[in-house]
DNA sequence: TATACATATGTACATATATACATATGTATA
DNA sequence: TATACATATGTATATATGTACATATGTATA
């Protein structure tokens, strides 16, 4: 990825995003990087689950869980479906899949 | 990625990782959940930059970007060369550009 | 309509965190 | 050794953020 330099040689960078890109991706990272919403992705990877059920297999409150789902929610990473009374959730986006198994195998060496 | 299934029919989620797994991941995302580290990388995506030129380049302080490094180096996503009296900082692992590459992806739907 | 229930949301607060400032550490050169 | 310079680090502080608690919203059923 990166190339080797002599110390004296200076080569500017040749692709810097724009300040806006860059906040746009960390605020996108930043959803990843919360302990609640992490286990919450890893729930509903292979399921579509009631917020109750959620609360209940995370051992989290029913407010805190749902206040997680509206910033996945939000950031396109869950979706919703109504049933009633009751919301069923499940995962929005393909790529959240991937974005979690690469994450893992960068931890795990 | 998510299967279907009815309102009444309950199944348990067939994988969740312990609190421990999904509290290492969250830790490691939220290394990328702040502007000033992924304007850092983004400037390491090429290049093997000093800290100071890192600091012009970004427009930051040397303090701020030696802490922000710091950080990086501690989640393995930065090494250090050491050069004299000064450092030359290059990206650590090559899943770096693949996790960047994902989350612009994702943001750019 | 009244009640029960599931979910969403407003608010307060405790905790986490990024940065500025000051200073320490370490290296090269006179 | 003294000085200049690059980088690292300790600390204080302002800001961000996750959760608890209370309550609102919306739906089904009696």
């Amino acid at each position: 990825m990166s190339v080797f330099r002599a110390p004296e040689t200076k080569t500017a960078p040749n692709y810097l995003p724009g300040t806006d890109l860059a906040l746009e991706l960390a605020e996108f990272y930043k959803v990843f990087g919360d302990i609640s919403r992490i286990r919450i992705l890893f729930a509903l990877l292979d399921n579509e689950l009631y917020v109750n059920e959620l609360a209940d297999l995370l051992n989290m409150s029913q407010s805190a869980v749902s206040h997680q789902l509206r910033i996945l929610r939000q950031n396109k990473l869950v979706k919703v479906r109504k049933d009633g009374k009751n919301s069923l959730y499940s995962l929005d986006d393909e790529h959240v899949y991937r974005i979690l198994t690469h994450g893992l195998e960068h931890i795990s060496h």
